[in-house]
DNA sequence: ATTAGAGGTTCAATCATTGAACTTGCAAGG
DNA sequence: CCTTGCAAGTTCAATGATTGAACCTCTAAT
């Protein structure tokens, strides 16, 4: 099986699932998906992926039922998580609510709030009001309290449609250009 | 910050969080460690990962405080997982969960149960006798209930020490050589 | 018919990884 | 004291992955 970075040998469910997402990139891309990014241009534009591996990293994540490819109304095709691919929320939450936790100043950190019932989510994925773990699409994400320069320089339509509250799952808002 | 893997402009928890444990090698080290492998060449006979590469993903891990290396009594360094490395569960755990229900055959699966209880634990993390999400440090893992011919072969302690039940985070029991 | 932009592909330069060979430091045995 | 052996590195040439720039092709609008 000769994938791109294997870990031979490893009979092992996490060096399985790393031969898979465990590439540069790959998990960003599937973070944006979630919160709602779909075009080529739009994971290119927000990440300042090289193309080559952009076009890459999605072939795999579709060949492996983690992203489908679907022609969107507006005849432009868009790359969308399948339940496959839904299922890497906890692997996604983790790492952010990790990475959060020690390196991003709480003023610049994104809050979660459960879409059902309006409460925060905390750390550990659990809705600090009905303590229910929201599934990725009954959260909102809300912009950072503050931006960072770098950050509040972007233009691009993901950068905009994240810049308000932002169901999960839903497509970004395209705000005209 | 000149770190090996930058996502320049990425102002993200998950960016910042793959930089350090995004690289080749780093997480399956991370899980090593969670299995009480400690030694540098435990490390790297289980792995084989190369030594250069070893070298480096520990001291990285060490300068961020996520392993720790400490001289043990058998005069001995070896590098443990630090409280915030221990966090880095829930990561590991969903990451191992995703890829043994895609990837792995359900009789190769490790099976993890609830030390305390002595109940099975699910692939959310749940105990399924008493619904606790138990700590890594309160969790025993089975060894696999068949072997591929790859894994019978291996002869290192730590794959003898993993091929009987042990409880996580304690150092694995070194069968005389 | 021309233009523009999306979504690629191709390619040379750079950077990371690999495996093998070499080095260092310690500790035990003779 | 001298040697041997081993853990834990370091170094280095060959290989493989990533990057950024340039080019290509298709479609839709002017």
């Amino acid at each position: 099986m000769p994938l791109p970075r294997e870990y031979t040998g490893e009979d092992c469910a996490i060096a399985r699932a790393l031969e898979i997402i465990g590439e540069r990139w790959t998990l960003l891309i599937v973070r944006d998906a979630f919160h709602g990014v779909a075009r080529f241009s739009d994971f290119r534009d927000h990440l300042a992926i090289p193309r080559a591996v952009l076009t890459e990293r999605l072939n795999l994540l579709v060949e492996h039922g983690i992203m489908s490819r679907v022609t969107a109304g507006s005849g432009r095709d868009e790359y969308v998580l399948t339940p496959k691919g839904q299922e890497l929320w906890s692997t996604v939450w983790s790492l952010q609510s990790w990475g959060a936790k020690y390196y991003v100043p709480e003023n610049r950190r994104r809050a979660y709030i459960h879409t059902g019932c309006g409460g925060a989510v905390a750390l550990d994925g659990r809705c600090e009001t009905c303590d229910a773990q929201p599934r990725p699409g009954d959260l909102t994400m809300l912009p950072r309290p503050t931006v960072s320069p770098v950050i509040a320089a972007k233009t691009d339509p993901v950068s905009r449609a994240l810049s308000v509250p932002h169901r999960l799952l839903t497509p970004i808002e395209r705000t005209h250009t």
